[in-house]
DNA sequence: ATTGCAATTGCGAATCATTTGCAATAACAT
DNA sequence: ATGTTATTGCAAATGATTCGCAATTGCAAT
């Protein structure tokens, strides 16, 4: 478990600067349990920095993205619910109820043994796999085959 | 397989009708094997009646998601590479090469199995699976490596 | 065939998230 | 302490998608 020195080495490794804008929005992610856009980054980190600018957020989002410090994920299938992502939260998917806009997180070791095989296949070698299921919990089933039928 | 008949009297159940702006974007959406974002849809329909507007574009793809003929779907990991395409094609993936930007078809039971046991745990029903494969293909993954080492 | 009404279209303007140019500021290697 | 250069805040630009609205048109009923 490394702290926060060794992400100042990262960055300056990337020929980046630590500034406090980044400290704060790494903060946030750090410290949320909360799935963020970038638009709720922004609101956050504005209620300690109100100098702070969607564009700093932005930037700095991407440049995370790109040292893969977070993974961009989406939840729905039209993809209007996005969020980033701290990455050594370890594999997993998310279903999205329909019904009740639940997310329940979907644990399988399938999804990667369908990379194993086709890299085994191809020889193509993977460097992610974007997953998001939808349909209605158990809970919701009921109401929604009323409205279906 | 129904012809446009069966097409247009499924309009007409949800209320609506059959234009001759609908039955251009139609033909152009299942003649293609493209794939197809709602900007080149416009653009090739645009050939066949200048005066079409991609807001009539939209409409009708937004439309026919919504009637279930059409599948919105993603290549890229970002989201960035979008297109539209018929849903009577049948169950399947996709992987891009981040290299050569080529995009191979990956089949697999094991997304469906992975959504027949979730389902079969938690009592929920899927209507939906998003997946997209990055990566790079065997022809590129040499390259890729003289560029990360 | 004609008519009437509601759905649809084309257009331009609005919206929304995201990006960019730029001058001022600040980080950090020396 | 200083100079170089990355970063910031701001405002304006962008690009994709949506919306309001008046004119048009599909189509069901006559």
């Amino acid at each position: 478990m490394e702290g926060k020195n060794s992400l100042e080495s990262q960055l300056k490794a990337a020929g980046r600067r630590m500034t406090p804008q980044r400290r704060l929005i790494l903060s946030i992610l750090d410290e949320t349990g909360d799935h963020l856009d970038a638009e709720e980054v922004y609101r956050r980190a504005k209620k300690l920095n109100s100098k702070l600018n969607i564009a700093t957020v932005y930037r700095t989002l991407g440049i995370l993205k790109e040292m893969d410090l977070i993974e961009q994920r989406y939840f729905a299938r039209d993809h209007s619910v996005e969020y980033y992502e701290s990455v050594n939260k370890g594999e997993h998917y998310h279903f999205t109820c329909l019904g009740c806009r639940k997310i329940i997180e979907v644990e399988t070791p399938k999804i990667l043994q369908v990379q194993q095989e086709f890299s085994a296949l191809t020889g193509a070698k993977f460097t992610h796999a974007c997953v998001c299921f939808e349909g209605y919990c158990s809970n919701c089933v009921s109401e929604e085959e009323n409205l279906t039928l």
